[in-house]
Parts: structure tokens; C-alpha cells; sequence
DNA sequence: AAAAATCATTGATCTATGTCAATGGATTTA
DNA sequence: TAAATCCATTGACATAGATCAATGATTTTT
């Protein structure tokens, strides 16, 4: 992906929102800068500080935790017109609990706080876009907790794949087990046990 | 719970992040209204749209939701100086998925969302106040879903008792129960465990 | 204060999901 | 293209936590 392209679909994807003339884009062009990785290279790694928000334009990330048993938990998958950080060590300055890597060759824009604070007073309407950008983050997560304490492993799968079917196409199953909390084992079964009946 | 105490006492949050001059309170007084509910009253039902934002001044408030089952998952206690709506409701003005009662008698003051969006206006640092809010908020609910997804019912009791030693103390076990997505019984039995041995 | 309702505890079982192990298929690397 | 890894599937078994049921202990209502 070229870089003229993504900062394009990033226009693009903030024109839904809020209005952009020539000075904004001029902005944001100075503000996010654009990065590629490769597959299996890391934007974050758990330890270090999330100096950075990323913005995808293609390819896809993955964020994860390592539990005090060395296991992966998948907190989310980062498509194209998602974002992905450690939120809380982009905003406290501490160290990340979650890895970011990717998952096929990604491209993507980054932003640092400083940045952000200096869109949010130059570019009318922004902060207003990442409010309600994260306050319906916030529900999505709420539902989240809510099928991960009452549902079973199979109702939350199914919830899964109504909701994210490209993903589901796009992952590897043992990752989509580690972001249901299950074993790759256990998904294995549920999926046997839907298509047989 | 006086409402000029109320008052008084939501100004004193506020200035903790924001500095307030006379006209302000003012809006603020206009804005927000005074509330009162008794042990076991609503202050929102599930299938009803939830207009208003609370912030405790005096008292707890219990938002749940029911699941498939008929079972109760509580999401939040919301105590002295702390937020409760049904943020998906309130924000889309869609019919509530959750429940808030209050579990002891409870004094608060309700913001709507046209209140809301004067107060964004006309109070420099309010948006980004909310905004910040609903940022530690999010990063709380990843902590607590990655707690859900990967760590057994003793080790989440354990969080919860270290980070909310008062609500422990102060709401009936088994509403506990249902915050840690577990049966009553197990609670009872974890709580055994750990005082035994 | 008595009666009724709600809640916490404990025991006996049941079940969903995890764990360990083996196998074959699919990708990646050499 | 072969070798090496990684991944999905399946089976046998183990276990955390649920369910059902009974009993006291609190709390609420009368």
C-alpha cells in the first residue's frame, strides 16, 4: 500500500464524521506518520511503552495479553479503518500489558500523544470523533464482558462469527479460540458439533 | 442527602480536573437536576430508553443486565463520586439493555443528553473531562474482560476484594457473585477456601 | 415480637471445558 | 522439493464450577 493511499482512505474514513479542508489534511499529514510491518513483525511489544495509536489502512493486527499461566488471551483483531494501541500506556506513559503484532503485511498510520493534542485543538470536531469513537468502544467491550461471564463457549462463538464473518475467514482458529477465552480444542468441537447438527 | 450538599460535593469532583468560576456552577445548577431514590427503587429498566446520566452524590446504584437463562449479571456498582447509565441506550437513544437500581437509599444528580451537549459547549474541558473518563473506563472493562477470559473464579474474587475493599463491605454477597459471573454458591465456597487454608 | 422472605453455607452430584497425547494436513523454511 | 514447523482434529480423561437440595442465619414485613 502506497503512503498517499492510506493517508486517502484515512481522509476518506474522517469525512464520514467531520468536514476537512486542505489545512486539516495538511495537518494530519504532519501529525500521522505511516508505517508498514510485516507479517509476524510487532507494533507493541508487553513491557515496552505504547508511544503510538495506530490507524490501519491494510492488513490486520492483533492485540494480546500473556496470562500468569504463559497463555495468550487475543483482547482484538485490528482491521482496515480500525485502531489499535495499549490504551492505557498511551495515556499513562507506563508500560503496555498487551502485544500488538500482525498478522499479514500491514500498513498503517501512527500518531503519538503529542499529535493527538495538537489534532485536538487545531482540527475542530476531533476529540469529538475519538470521544464517541471510544465511547462505543466502551459498549462493544461492556457486551463483550457481559457474553464472557454468561455465555457458553459456543454462544459466544456464534455471537463471533455473526459479527466479524470476514475475520473469521481471515484468522487462524486458534487465535479466534484465544480471543473467546477457549482452547483451540474446545473450538475445534464447537465447529464439529455445529456442522454435524 | 441535602441537594446543595449534592451540588457542592459534584463541584468538588469536577475542580479536581477542571477549574470552575461562578458562571459555570451556574450552567451546571441548570443542567444537571437532583434526584432521590429509596433501597430497591429503578433508576432505569431494561426496554426503557435511558434519557439521563447519573453521578452519585450519596448512596450505591447496581446496573445488571438478565441473560438468556433468566440469570443476573451485574456490571457495575456505582457509589459516592462515580457515573452509571446504560451508555448504549443513552447514546443512541435505543431501549436499555440494562437495569440500575439503587441497593441503598441514593442521591444523585441526571444530566440529559441536550444538557450534555450544552455543558461540551459552554464548559471549557468538560468534553475532554468526559472524554478521559470514558478513556479509563474502557481501560478498566479490557482489564476486567481479560480477567473474565483468563483467570479462574478465586483469582477474580481476589481483584475484586483488592480493588473494591468498600463495595465488598457494603453489598450482599451474592450481588458479588453475579459481578464475578459466578454462582452464589461458589462464591461461598472460594470465601471458605481462602479463610481455611 | 412473630412470621415471612431472603440470603449464606454445605453436601452430593453433573457438565462444560481444560489437559494431555497422538495423527495427519497445511505452511513455512531450507 | 524435502524437511521442519505449525495447526486442526480427535480421543481419553481430569477438573472447575454449576445445579439441586437442605439447613440455619439474617433481614424485612406484618
Amino acid at each position: 500500500m502506497e503512503i498517499t493511499q492510506a493517508y486517502q482512505l484515512f481522509f476518506e474514513y474522517l469525512e464520514k464524521t467531520i468536514p476537512l479542508n486542505q489545512t486539516s489534511q495538511e495537518i494530519i499529514r504532519n501529525t500521522f506518520a505511516f508505517r508498514k510491518l510485516k507479517k509476524r513483525q510487532y507494533f507493541l511489544q508487553e513491557g515496552n511503552i505504547a508511544y503510538h495509536t495506530a490507524w490501519i489502512a491494510k492488513g490486520c493486527l492483533r492485540t494480546f495479553t500473556i496470562n500468569q499461566n504463559g497463555m495468550e488471551q487475543t483482547m482484538q483483531f485490528s482491521v482496515e479503518g480500525w485502531w489499535a494501541t495499549d490504551m492505557f500506556s498511551f495515556l499513562s506513559g507506563e508500560p503496555a500489558a498487551f502485544n500488538i503484532e500482525a498478522l499479514e503485511d500491514t500498513s498503517f498510520l501512527i500518531l503519538d500523544k503529542i499529535g493527538r493534542d495538537l489534532i485536538f485543538e487545531k482540527i475542530p470536531g476531533f476529540e469529538r470523533l475519538m470521544r464517541i469513537l471510544i465511547e462505543n468502544h466502551l459498549v462493544a467491550h461492556q457486551k463483550r464482558l457481559n457474553a464472557a461471564l454468561s455465555l457458553n463457549a459456543e454462544e459466544r462463538y456464534l455471537i463471533f462469527l455473526k459479527k466479524y464473518p470476514d475475520i473469521v475467514q481471515r484468522v487462524p482458529q486458534h487465535l479466534v479460540a484465544s480471543y473467546l477465552g477457549i482452547t483451540p480444542e474446545t473450538l475445534s468441537r464447537i465447529r464439529k458439533n455445529l456442522i454435524s447438527g
